[in-house]
RNA sequence: GGGAUCUUAGCUCAGCUGGGAGAGCAUCUGCCUUACAAGCAGAGGGUCAUAGGUUCGAGCCCUAUAGGUCCCACCA
């Protein structure tokens, strides 16, 4: 066995690490009927993407579910892959064309895709790599990307289906318009984003009434030039005679009708409502009703089109300051209030969006949408926690139907065809060649691609291969659980729920394990603006892999946010080296004694109890990562081998490996060794490489990432033995702190005797006396059933069951003993009146479960005993 | 306007089905004890936002209030 560095470097063993694993071929994950399966399928990055801390997160709780599933037998996929991410990947393409002068749509559609594809294929493996980095233990063998054949074909066919279904249809109907990005986006792609604006105050006169003038208040003023009427409330009294007549509007030489309809609110504003059909959603619906001409005054960027009159080629905000201008010089113009609203934005650009009219394909969202409501409801489908199942159900019941269609070039084009001579539209899987209608052979196929989330919505079957029946999709399918943030419930996690139970007929996935966001260390997002993000591969680089995925998973709940702190990073790192020492120390002594024939009987108190202990963690632990509770886990483990492991049981176990005539020392190294290896494993999922490198080191199996996850042993178990370190640790705490109490220098040794009248409680001291000289400076142990021999001058102190006395005669103050015991008479008290109080409740006794009045009795009996020894000391004192 | 969530030690946060308040960092006091000073041993520090209620018992359940955060929403 050789010796290991002094403190743990983690930059060239993660490496080599990482490589041997590829190598072996671990992360592969085979259709295996004798294994149970669990999958997990990873949320594909943007292929042209870099990662960021939110990835670092929701890649390594996958790891951690998965390399924990892979051990305990499952045969466990992590189905990774890249998506294409439509609109970034396309305005990131753009931009760098322009960066070399060339314009997209000069070089046209085929021309910018091949540049796109170098893109990807220059960038795609990037994102890859940094996940590997991490330690994710992804079945790369399996990796996907959302425009590869398979993934296509799968888009094809559910778009094909979704439309002799009757689910998606093409129609002009009013969507959002980004007019930096020239597309249309979904509802969900619009963000609100609180604007200061203002209320502009407008007279329409009424035609043929000379001084007669209908007022109406509007945020964009601009949009006058597709009025097509003024709406008022029916049941409005003021304006019962206005209805049907006709208004003059202003800027231009339309005349347009008053009219009722119940969607305008009497008490807002004026009671009158301007009507743009072209423009706004509300005033769409209207229109509708009232069978309204839809006048659209813009272009694709945002300038007025020719309908605008003068004001053609103008920008929408240029258009506004003119109109407003040439109103207030007719007198049209009552006022300007500030109005402070919420404007809708495209979320990747932030630019302010316009409704418009436009032709393009949607899902009717109705009845899948009812679908994946009834799902949730039962236990094939819910989310962790269950908070969010909110959150979900509240959208799919507002749900509108979903606008696919994107004016973009990278992505799935639409597999619909227009026949050139009679219209006819054609929707199919394969390429048709001629209108089956009139059997023209000239057929266009439609321009748009579809949203980058119609393909992702497949991602957990289409992975798999469907629509083809695979054997992975027969056995891995549905998934285990999703991992994602709360921020993609709407955009993805909906939409796979939905798409999976209209193509598959089940959901997805099982369970969704939602976490939230990493913010900086003052809690805000972290964002490239405002350049206070950190890299996770720059913490890899400084401090390992390890230690960042501990920090991400220790200490916050699911679904909440948290903070991003060095400092935490740092106690990650140190917990590191804190095992590698401990592993360090093993190795130094591990040669000093033949381990090859330890029997379980030939262990001692503390050897039982490290065992009992790590055999218990194994169980807590499996049950908390059974309900996904990382960070609980997690932590369980690190105090195991921080405080029980590293700061009891080895500093117990050193005199017996120091000492040249110690025959136990055998039965210390085998228990040092098992223990280490056992909590290794349990951390294995979380700290993946430092753990492979120690188990490799002193184990003689291969990889700690193929070998058995810990399960409860009957013959590992010593309850008894548990209790009796417990009273150990009690009486080393004990002297402790009377020592430190007392500033008794650590170098100065004394003698300790244990006084108990209890043969059992004598026997464990008896049996532990060696370990007392590193854990509480004893220079020898004394126990015994009364005083007899100790000098009166001895300081004491109390643990349940027996006192313990150490001479310090020239330390003794007897004053400050007294006080102390009073202190501590004080305090038993107290407890005797808390234990005695609720036992002399009736109503305690009667309706508590009797464990826990037991309990309580237990507690009364011990504090009544330790106070008796108390006033004994007292009593002495005095003499 | 609707909904969710949070308020626990100086800071950042845990706290599972209600049964004697925890961690990391920071602070203070001792220790360079032959695995580890990226360490060891100890200490201080909390009326668990406020007010009611349910219960034998509430940080945890219910109601209200205050403050913070987030999401959704077509008041022009």
């Amino acid at each position: 066995m050789k010796e290991l560095e002094k403190t743990y470097n983690p930059g060239e063993i993660e490496e080599r690490l990482y490589r041997k694993w590829e190598e072996k071929n671990y992360f592969h994950a085979e259709v295996d009927k004798s294994k149970k399966p669990f999958t997990i399928v990873m949320p594909p990055p943007n292929v042209t993407g870099q990662l960021h801390m939110g990835h670092a997160l929701d890649n390594t709780m996958q790891d951690i579910l998965i390399r924990f599933k892979r051990m305990q037998g499952y045969s466990a996929l992590w189905q990774p892959g890249t998506d294409h991410a439509a609109i970034a990947t396309e305005v990131k393409v753009t931009e760098k064309l322009k960066e070399e002068g060339i314009d997209k749509k000069e070089i046209g559609r085929e021309e910018f895709l091949k540049h796109a594809w170098k893109w990807k294929e220059e960038y795609g493996g990037r994102i890859v790599n940094q996940l590997k980095k991490l330690g994710s233990s992804a079945d790369w063998s399996r990796e996907r990307f959302t425009m590869d054949e398979g993934c296509s074909n799968a888009v094809k066919e559910v778009f094909v289906n979704l439309y002799e279904k009757g689910y998606i249809y093409r129609g002009s109907r009013i969507i959002n318009w980004c007019p930096v990005c020239k597309t249309s986006i979904s509802d969900a792609e619009v963000e609100h984003v609180e604007q200061a604006g203002h209320f502009w105050h407008i007279l329409y006169p009424v035609v043929g009434e000379e001084g007669q003038y209908v007022e109406i208040a509007t945020t964009r003023p601009e949009t006058l030039l597709g009025d097509t009427a003024v709406a008022v409330n029916p049941e409005d009294e003021r304006y019962q005679g206005l209805v049907g007549k006709m208004l003059k509007l202003p800027l231009t030489d339309r005349e347009i009708p008053v009219i009722a309809d119940p969607y305008v609110d009497m008490e807002f504003g004026t009671g009158c409502v301007k009507i743009t059909p072209a423009h706004d959603p509300n005033d769409f619906e209207v229109g509708k009703r009232h069978h309204l001409p839809e006048i659209n005054i813009l272009n694709d960027d945002a300038t007025i089109n020719e309908l605008g009159g003068k004001y053609a080629g103008m920008d929408r905000y240029e258009a506004r300051a003119a109109m407003v201008a040439e109103l207030e010089a007719q007198g049209l113009l009552v006022k300007v209030e500030d109005h402070s609203h919420n404007v809708g934005t495209h979320d990747r650009c932030k630019t302010t969006v316009e409704p418009m009219i436009k032709p393009q394909w949607f899902v009717r969202m109705k009845e899948m949408g009812e679908a994946a409501l009834e799902i949730i409801k039962t236990d094939e489908l819910s989310f962790v926690p269950e908070q969010f199942d909110k959150t979900y159900i509240h959208w799919l019941e507002n749900i509108r139907d979903w606008c696919i269609s994107r004016q973009l070039w990278w992505g799935h084009r639409i597999p619909a065809w227009y026949c050139d001579d009679c219209h006819e539209l054609i929707v199919s899987r394969e390429v048709p060649t001629v209108c089956p209608k009139c059997k023209s052979t000239h057929l266009t196929q439609d321009e748009d691609t579809l949203d980058t989330w119609f393909s992702s919505a497949l991602w957990p079957f289409s992975t798999l291969g469907w629509p083809e029946k695979t054997p992975e999709m027969e056995y891995f399918y549905p998934t285990d659980v999703l991992v994602t943030g709360y921020d993609i419930i709407f955009f993805w996690v909906v939409r796979m729920v939905f798409s999976a139970l209209e193509q598959t007929g089940k959901s997805p996935f099982r369970h969704v394990l939602i976490h939230g966001l990493v913010r900086d260390d003052q809690g805000r997002k972290m964002s490239k603006s405002l350049g206070n993000g950190i890299d996770p591969l720059e913490v890899i680089e400084k401090y390992g892999a390890d230690a960042l995925r501990l920090t991400l998973i220790t200490g916050n709940a699911p679904g909440n946010d948290m903070r991003f702190y060095w400092e935490r990073v740092e106690n990650s790192r140190n917990f590191a080296n804190k095992i590698w020492n401990a592993s360090r120390f093993i190795m130094m002594n591990i040669e000093k004694a033949d381990i090859s024939d330890v029997k379980l009987s030939d262990l001692k108190l503390e050897d039982r109890w490290i065992l009992s202990k790590v055999n218990d963690l194994a169980v807590e632990m499996t049950d908390n990562m059974e309900k996904y509770e990382l960070g609980i886990a997690v932590s369980k483990v690190y105090d195991f081998i921080w405080e029980e492991f590293c700061d009891w049981y080895i500093e117990m176990v050193k005199p017996r490996l120091y000492s040249d005539t110690d025959e136990t020392k055998a039965a210390a190294l085998w228990t040092l060794q098992t223990a280490l290896i056992q909590a290794l494993k349990l951390l294995h999922p979380y700290m993946p490489f430092i753990t492979e490198e120690i188990f490799c080191n002193i184990s003689e199996e291969e990889s700690i990432m193929i070998s058995k996850w810990p399960v409860w042993k009957e013959e590992w178990s010593f309850q008894q033995d548990e209790a009796a370190v417990d009273t150990i640790k009690a009486a080393v705490r004990a002297i402790r702190n009377l020592r430190t109490g007392m500033n008794v220098a650590p170098s100065k040794k004394a003698k300790v005797y244990v006084v108990s009248a209890k043969p059992e409680i004598q026997e464990i001291f008896c049996v532990s006396k060696n370990f007392f000289a590193t854990l509480a400076y004893a220079s020898e142990v004394e126990v015994q059933a009364d005083k007899t021999g100790i000098d009166e001058t001895a300081v004491s102190t109390l643990i349940h069951d027996a006192a313990i006395y150490i001479p310090l005669a020239e330390l003794v103050d007897i004053e400050k003993e007294r006080e102390r015991l009073k202190k501590e008479q004080t305090r038993l008290e107290g407890e005797i009146k808390r234990a005695s109080g609720m036992l002399s409740n009736p109503k305690f006794v009667d309706q508590a479960p009797a464990a826990k009045v037991e309990e309580e009795r237990a507690k009364l009996a011990k504090y009544t005993e330790m106070k008796a020894q108390v006033e004994d000391r007292l009593a002495q004192l005095v003499r």
